[in-house]
DNA sequence: AGAAAACTTTGATGCAAATCAAATCAGGAC
DNA sequence: GTCCTGATTTGATTTGCATCAAAGTTTTCT
């Protein structure tokens, strides 16, 4: 029942009654708008798990915009060391490392079947001249980026290996919580490899302060599935002064 | 002779005639085009060695054109651990963090005397409306520090401490050399401890490798100067599998 | 000029995470 | 179901960088 192609044609594409609006999209616009805002999405585009949705040097089209699915991202430098850069869920939008120089400086990998809105950045150009409310959130959008970006050199600068894992743990149950989902449950989609490679660390660290942290009564692991039972633990791990 | 305000007023502030316009600014307009971007320019600001040109939480209101001095920018963690996240040069367009929230996320301090162009953001966001070329600019200046970034988690999640400072030193030197400046010798505009805090290193380490490399006879080191010797032996620390 | 503060270098030691290694576990193919 | 593959955990050991310490150098202040 799969379509050959990787691109849901035919399927009614539209902004102005998708769940994930207020995540991914400006707020504020009136009907006329909304209805020129919806013909951005050019198409969408389904990546199966493994795939890639672009890869590092492939000319830049688009921003995408994901429906479902959880991706990372990751550059490999020329000697063939890989570092993931990031980890997206629905109503992220992903794609904006290419506008610089016209083609994709990393490669986005589907780490379970996903779903995206196909949005020409062209398309995203010309209409962000005519709504500032547009113009505004793109800028905001890569803005966000670059703060994010921010926080991860402090991660990789200066934190130890049990701070790495807790922000990132916090980071992503936040994330998921804004979604709707549980604020302390969450199934990991990515690899203790995935895992160690954003937070520089080795997979078997990654291993060793999950059990840590179980150990302590702080969360419990059972494989990709992991709970939360002492939150306030984990952020005082995260950010010790805090507590003193 | 300084002026007691740190704002130039009644000098003429023009991009059209600045030596640094290729480098900020976007190329391919008329003269009328010229004349609407140097209106944009709201008036020019000094900042002195060791002061702020912004703050982690102000209000963010502008972008700044780096005219003449070094920066560098940096983020502090609750608990005080601060990390630099960039060192930024004359031709350099910093701020881009404050577009997310209305406040900066980072602080930028000069690291000599320096010389900026004060730039409200709300005039680039209507001029860019109007001049598509300037929001294509704007939008590749966001792009590239997010790729910019990817590059340092890079650094920061893979390399060793040698490595590291190869890189660093590589990254200086090629920016300055598409100032005009020598390809091999550069003075550090700062300490030793900035550097580790942007390369996620102790000072120590960061002495170390420096004497190291002018072991080697890489290098010649005297405080700040610093002399690139042989080139390609840097680029093989920084990445050695090219070299196989 | 002289004193103080800040920065840098170098050495000795300790430790957190990497590496090496092996066993266990989970999931997919057939 | 069993086999096979890839992921995960855990242990033993090594190592690169941090930390601690002290001396030397440069810059700033008075």
């Amino acid at each position: 029942m799969q379509p050959t192609l990787n691109t849901l044609e035919g399927l009614k594409v539209a902004c102005s009654n998708c769940n994930l609006r207020e995540l991914c999209m400006p707020t504020g616009f009136n009907q006329d708008e909304m209805q020129k805002l919806d013909e951005v999405v050019e198409k969408r585009r389904r990546v199966k798990q493994g795939e890639a949705l672009f890869s590092s040097g492939e000319t830049f089209t688009s921003l995408y915009a994901i429906r479902t699915g959880f991706f990372k991202t990751c550059v490999i430098s020329e000697d063939g060391r890989e570092q993931v850069t990031g980890f997206q869920m629905a109503g992220e939008i992903i794609g904006m490392d290419g506008i610089v120089s016209d083609h994709h400086n990393c490669s986005a990998v589907a780490l379970e079947d996903a779903e995206v809105c196909v949005m020409p950045f062209s398309d995203i150009e010309n209409l962000s001249r005519e709504l500032p409310g547009l113009q505004r959130h793109v800028h905001k959008i890569m803005s966000r980026e670059i703060v994010r970006e921010n926080g991860v050199m402090m991660l990789l600068g200066n934190m130890r290996a049990e701070e790495r894992l807790a922000a990132f743990l916090l980071n992503l149950v936040q994330r998921l919580h804004a979604r709707g989902l549980s604020q302390s449950e969450l199934v990991l989609r990515m690899t203790r490899e995935e895992i160690g490679s954003y937070l520089g660390l080795k997979l078997e660290t990654v291993s060793r302060a999950f059990s840590k942290f179980s150990e302590d009564g702080i969360i419990e692991v059972k494989q990709r599935y992991v709970k939360i039972l002492a939150p306030d633990a984990l952020k005082k791990i995260f950010n010790p002064q805090t507590y003193y």
